[in-house]
DNA sequence: AGTCAAAATGGTTGCGCTATCATTTTATCT
DNA sequence: AGATAAAATGATAGCGCAACCATTTTGACT
């Protein structure tokens, strides 16, 4: 097998000089056109590929960008991931993507990771890093997004929506509704689902009637069927009281409703029911479930746009983003 | 700020020198255990990062391996990717992954790109390459594996299933059943949907008693809305005979499904419904969907693995490997 | 035609690391 | 203790490219 093709090759077919190959890659317009097609064949004559790690090592720059997710599986980072591979295209980066499994102490070692990559941003999720990963992280100079929720101290920029405000409005919905006793579901209980479970309290707590609560939480991951069984837990626990149920997210709403249809409940006559995330299925099952909706591609999109205005040198410090959010009330509640 | 702290930085803090902080990194056991302490402690109170450009340059190994989806969106490849990231993770290397959109112009572009990382091993989604690409990879001298159909051809190592076979399978269930006026729902319509779909009528051509057929397809992307769409055309157009339909995959044929109980259907009295993919929600939705499960994850993983070993030198072609698909037999048929 | 600025092209150097080989230290044996 | 092998450490060079500056060519003007 004869050598993978570098510059010089594709110099010499060309009969140019070596810079003037890479230039013809990186600033087309910096040469005639002559040569700059004379080049172009000569490039895709011989199927030279640019080697990255010699022009990163160069030109100091990487043209790729880090991303960690807590979770490939969930959907719900799908969207933000979609979103920044969008936005990635149009900036020609490349993304090195890392897969924390909601680990603080994974992430730290993933950013260490990704960092030697030289990215030219990083975009985390969450908020609750390691000191040394935040160490890390302010040490590379680079500029960083914390996505999906908001943060009072954001390592440096921040965009995302309060999980606490959407919990408190999202129960107060259920309690204007007329239910009294409420029940929430939770499964992982990672952050945005512990400040949704803490905005639920703060509703009932604040509100002015009596009214009953009852927390079913797991650490398991979320799926459809662990909804089925975390309703009929807070059926058990609830002695069959429970009137209305907020689920941490739409997986275990869809089981949750899945399970009543077993059980023989009517929704919402017997059991209201809403989720969080609002994902396709929810709209379309009978009946739709109440859900919550955020605008998850445009938090990728966006969190690509903040890094690259970002590499533009201004470190003033940049208020959070606050995308929000919207309850999409519909039948089962 | 600083400088990022570079190898020599960490030698002169540890007091070695930089090709010993070198060794630590990538060759722990070559180095006493004296000074490997004493440069570890260096490395972590600097929080030194090593810069993957210049190692990846000067030992021309990436440790990077290249993955190209057809769609970040679908569950199906999602899978997938979760077996390659739990395996690569062994290996230490790093994913970087591109979405192709199903286009293999656009396949080809990402190629070209990915290939610039000097990845060490390529995972591609199907068969339907173009022909640069294919010399491209040719070229690049790297293992490569193909990934999801069986092909006659691959570019190197291939591993998935035939969905013309499961096509066929799922279509003499039907028959089997007793169902003969079968609609077949398709989206997308990629290879592997054609697959199945060449599968359904080569069923239906060997059946020896008469029976109707009925294609509706589309190349909009699947959803679950669209498969209550589809499945109002073909009975449009079956004039409702329609009396079963294959679903070319579980998110249409749970579309389907919540469509029929707006149609007044019954499942499967009145109408049989059938998907592909074995998805989470196909097995809990009333009646629960038949559908074709295949084993992504560890395609995913087996890929990777394939990839490792094969960069062991020998160029001895492999045979496709079958992972092959099983029918799962469930309340909707 | 002659002058000057601007555009186009090329030569040299170094990015930060590891392969390779050379040297020193340590362990093992007679 | 001395000889030898083995392990540990170090010095040097070069991976392939782009930044930087030098040189050549081109075009626009008097």
């Amino acid at each position: 097998m004869n050598k993978k093709p570098n510059l010089k090759d594709v110099a010499k077919v060309a009969g140019v000089s070596a810079i003037t190959v890479s230039r013809v890659l990186s600033n087309p317009d910096k040469v005639s056109e002559k040569l700059r097609t004379k080049v172009e064949q000569a490039v895709h004559e011989i199927g030279y590929i640019r080697n990255h790690a010699a022009s990163a090592l160069a030109s100091r720059r990487s043209g790729v960008i880090a991303v960690i997710i807590p979770s490939l599986s969930n959907i719900v980072f799908n969207d933000v991931l979609q979103g920044i591979y969008s936005a990635v295209k149009q900036h020609h980066l490349q993304v090195v993507l890392g897969d924390c499994h909601y680990s603080p102490l994974e992430e730290e070692k993933l950013i260490a990771t990704l960092l030697s990559q030289s990215p030219e941003g990083f975009i985390l999720t969450g908020t609750d890093q390691t000191d040394y990963a935040r160490k890390l992280l302010q040490q590379s100079g680079i500029p960083i997004v914390q996505l999906m929720e908001l943060s009072d101290c954001p390592i440096d920029m921040n965009i995302g929506f309060s999980h606490f405000n959407a919990g408190v409005d999202i129960t107060n919905h259920l309690l204007q509704k007329g239910y009294r006793k409420l029940g929430f579901l939770g499964a992982r209980m990672d952050t945005r689902t512990q400040q949704r479970l803490a905005g639920f309290k703060k509703a009932i707590a604040d509100f002015k009637q009596p009214c009953q609560s009852y927390v079913v939480t797991t650490t398991q991951s979320s799926s459809i069927r662990l909804g089925g069984q975390l309703l009929q837990a807070v059926m058990a626990e609830s002695q069959g009281q429970c009137d209305a149920v907020f689920c941490c997210n739409d997986d275990l709403a869809l089981g949750a409703l899945f399970e009543t249809k077993r059980m023989n409940l009517k929704v919402p006559a017997d059991i209201a029911i809403c989720g969080f995330n609002d994902l396709e299925a929810s709209a379309l099952v009978e009946p739709a479930i109440t859900s919550v909706a955020s605008p998850r591609f445009e938090m990728g999109q966006q969190a690509v746009e903040l890094l690259m205005t970002a590499s533009g040198e201004d470190k003033t410090h940049k208020p959070p983003i606050d995308v929000g959010y919207r309850i999409v009330e519909r039948a089962s509640t």
